[in-house]
DNA sequence: CTTGACCTTGTCACCGACGTCAAGCTTTAC
DNA sequence: GTAAAGCTTGACGTCGGTGACAAGGTCAAG
């Protein structure tokens, strides 16, 4: 198939998937006319990415995931270096939710300093 | 004062001061030679401004601060526009807080999904 | 007079994942 | 035959807050 029946069938635009390839997450096949030519797999592998960057993941996170399903596997995240890219990932987001955390306490209490009185319990504070 | 002081009693780089003029959050008056010449008043906008940047607020963020120091509050959050900032900023950090912990459920069931067994309890799951 | 510290404006570079032209092919449908 | 739809590469814009230049003007000390 053609770059826009790709880019129908995973959900993206035609751009997205040029950027892929030149990122080298994607490959394509060229017909004599110079288009860009898929198949199935292909499918499966931008419909992957999707779902990886629509939890935070960036293309760098998902190339491992893409190495994985190529060489075979029926999963994309059941190989050693994509574990490793999902406990980063899991490490990163506790990081961030506990700086987050942090920083609700500086601005309640930056605010709380700057007009005593304007934080009268409106939200849960902890 | 010249701006070289100014950033140094503020602890911020020149550059970032005109950066800030330019965005209309500080002024400054000219010497006969076109230098930029500020007041102590300034150091207290500045350090303002770099309080709020140290808790996540952007620039915008920062201008109806600097306004109410200006208009003669000796705290740039006492006015209602910035009570309202530091309203929406919360509203903001708790939002992002929902969201990480909302993917970082995803996350972790992707992970469990693609790799039964992989994640043993090594954290605390909600 | 010269060095060096300080000041000026203006511009490019960065990061990520594209959107959005531009200008020109090919193919398909009527 | 021609218009529309689809394809190609290339290049600039986005967003925030600077860092790092370039190319020059100014001022005090020696």
């Amino acid at each position: 198939m053609r770059i826009g029946e790709l880019a129908r069938r995973a959900g993206v635009s035609t751009r997205a998937l040029r950027y892929y390839e030149q990122r080298g997450l994607i490959r394509s096949r060229r017909s004599a006319n110079g288009y860009r030519e898929y198949d199935e797999s292909d499918v499966r592998i931008v419909t992957e990415i999707r779902e990886l960057m629509s939890v935070g993941f960036t293309l760098e996170d998902a190339r491992p995931f893409v190495d994985c399903l190529r060489s075979g596997h029926p999963s994309g995240g059941s190989c050693p270096e994509s574990v490793a890219v999902y406990r980063r990932k899991l490490a990163e987001i506790d990081r961030q939710i506990r700086d987050l955390l942090a920083r609700r306490s500086e601005v309640a209490a930056q605010f709380a300093e700057a007009c005593p009185g304007c934080l009268l319990s409106r939200r849960g504070e902890s």
